[in-house]
DNA sequence: TCAACTCTTTGACCTAGCACAAAGTCCGCC
DNA sequence: GGCGGACTTTGTGCTAGGTCAAAGAGTTGA
């Protein structure tokens, strides 16, 4: 099981953190301030859990540095990852869909750092801060659509179309570009690329494999480059 | 293609309509009454679209009768039912999640009958009346989890699972007890019910006739009654 | 430098459920 | 009342991709 460790506050954070960050972008430097001063900042290991389906949604989180994965844990143990959240989104935000516990688990792909604040401050960021509920509820409306999208992608593709888009949706999420091609910027194994697709590792292994031979992509353990990102959209468009 | 059929407004309406309605049963009678006179009420037949993915979101829902299944069109055609929403729930709130087309289509299931309002009153309704932003956001907190499940059964469960599944949601969403057993209130095909577990009407038509030789179910044609639900659990779990 | 992990690869086999095909049944309409 | 269309059933392959098994290759730390 996983361990939620402790929160721990550090040295004072600088406003810069937020001001670019479309929900807060709209609000004065004394608002952020404000802000700042009421969050708890925590640095995750990767691996960890954030929060945990069921449990009290208490926090609200900003993440500002990393990569989560918000993942359902099925009676038999297995993953399902329903969602990728990149760095400057809010997380764990139970509270604007009417819930008092955490509908999944929300799991660090990668060391991250997050800010977060008590639940019982939610209505008065929603209230008080300009252009903060709506920003809000455009994430969310972009997490339904690409719920949306996963649910068709389960429905109607082949394992090896959900996997090239799948490595698609994260090169571009968080490629970064290197020598001869694009490089998943976070160490992500065989086991989470299926737990993503909803496949078994032995079968994003043999499809790795097979795309390496064409030339597609290069890994080594836990690093994913894709050379041909054109030849993957069409394989991806079955 | 499915024509939009143009609206019309009906006679007076009953302000009982919507006085049991979570999202307007803190409203005075007054306001009720406003709204009411705002509102254009529309009968659909059974099959066509109340609104289309991608159209300009000007008008929102209220489901009264009947039963409206959410679906996406894949580049191919195939459909995929994303959720079903029974009467008495909103629809087509995209400006609810900051969007300004409609993420995907309606499509009524049953003849429905809905009111609607336009888009432009939205931010009124939850401004001006209590109650309504709360309720819709728990809707809409719903309706997430049931994707999440969507995703979670997609992802790792069988045909004869997801079938299964499929049945009990409905019986329990819009189940009317009948002699022997509980039967879906509307009319629904072996093709409908492989679209919301996403396998063809073929395996459908052929678990049923399974089933049906169990005495887990009985059903002629676009009726389906559950005589042993409490099996089909069994069958759900694996 | 070796032991213990964790991650990856590859082979051999097997089966759930899809595709294709054809026939049967129910229903509304002319 | 019978014709045409919409729905359903059932049979016969076939194959994508899962399961099981085993071995190889990095990585960590003592």
């Amino acid at each position: 099981m996983n361990e939620i460790a402790p929160r721990k506050t550090l040295p004072r954070l600088d406003e810069s953190l937020l001001t670019h960050l479309p929900p807060f972008s709209r609000l004065e430097k004394r608002q952020i301030r404000t802000i700042l001063d009421q969050a708890t900042s925590r640095r995750y290991d990767a691996g960890v859990a954030v929060f945990e389906e069921g449990h009290d949604a208490d926090r609200f989180y900003m993440l500002l540095d990393g990569y989560v994965r918000v993942v359902r844990i099925t009676p038999t143990g297995e993953q399902v990852t329903a969602l990728h959240i990149p760095a400057g989104q809010l997380l764990g935000i139970a509270k604007a869909i009417g819930r008092d516990t955490y509908p999944a688990t929300a799991m660090t792909a990668t060391e991250s750092i997050a800010l977060s604040w008590p639940m019982r401050l939610w209505d008065t960021f929603v209230t008080e801060y300009d252009g903060f509920a709506t920003e809000t509820y455009k994430t969310l409306g972009h997490r339904v659509g690409e719920m949306n999208t996963r649910i068709v992608e389960l429905a109607t593709q082949q394992v090896e179309q959900r996997v090239a888009n799948a490595l698609l949706r994260l090169i571009n999420q968080t490629g970064r570009k290197v020598d001869g091609g694009i490089e998943i910027n976070f160490p992500i194994t065989r086991q989470d690329l299926s737990e993503l697709t909803a496949t078994t590792l032995h079968t994003v292994s043999r499809l790795l494999s097979g795309w390496e031979k064409q030339g597609l992509v290069e890994s080594k353990r836990k690093r994913i480059k894709v050379c041909d990102p054109h030849a993957l959209v069409v394989l991806s468009q079955g």
